[in-house]
DNA sequence: CGGGATCCGGCTTGATACTG
DNA sequence: CAGTATCAAGCCGGATCCCG
């Protein structure tokens, strides 16, 4: 009853909002965010960085967050060729949401890990 | 530099803390948290909530967020039964910080379109 | 109502190879 | 270095049937 008086609200189907979460929020799109919110990098830091990422992937998530505004790409015309991304202030925003999550997650991974061991034994070892 | 110091690092390939993230950040994890974050809410009111999830996935997503501990599932062995999700007080703590993302990306949803408008103009109409 | 089990098509993902 | 192209595999997600 509350998100009702917003104009974009992710909870519809049809909303581009969702699409922009998605971004955001995925695999590979959250991970990208956070790495970048420690300063600028290239395309190949960033792959190291972003442990288990692939070209393709790592391509794919930086046109989508450049698209949506929360991206900078800088590219250089030099040989060998010189490309930095670092996050527009749209997007060190985001990120610094998405960060506050991270960080909670990560901070309280022994609760999250217990919860598994409680279920795991609860219902039939797996 | 400074997640280094961290247990639980999301950046490393490994770490369960990468997977516990996909769950909550995840496309129907999200929205399953922010909706719960309402209240409780029973199965097919959860699937009318999040617009457009199956029951396989909610059921899938449930199962998974139950495991990390951050929803509650109350069955109530009466016929028709009833069961009833809520968060748990971990749950709600993350559910706060991944509301206070989603409010964030749908206030500044104009902005993502004028960027994405730009960006498709500039380079090739797609 | 609240799910579990199964089947299956298709989009997403991930190597690999190649280009500028 | 910074990507794109290609292709096979696999997982996502919908449909369906079933049970308690």
């Amino acid at each position: 009853m509350d998100s009702n008086d917003l104009a974009y609200d992710v909870f519809s189907k049809a909303c581009p909002s969702r699409g922009t979460l998605e971004h955001v929020t995925g695999r590979w799109g959250a991970l990208t965010l956070g790495a970048l919110h420690e300063g600028s990098l290239r395309f190949n830091e960033l792959r190291r960085r972003v442990d288990g990422v692939s070209e393709k992937m790592l391509s794919q998530t930086l046109h989508a967050l450049e698209r949506d505004g929360l991206v900078h790409r800088e590219a250089q015309p030099t040989n060998p060729p010189r490309v930095d991304y670092e996050l527009t202030p749209l997007g060190r925003e985001v990120a610094q949401r998405l960060l506050s999550l991270i960080h909670f997650v990560e901070g309280r991974m022994d609760d999250v890990l217990v919860a598994r061991g409680r279920y795991d034994t609860t219902r039939g070892t797996r």
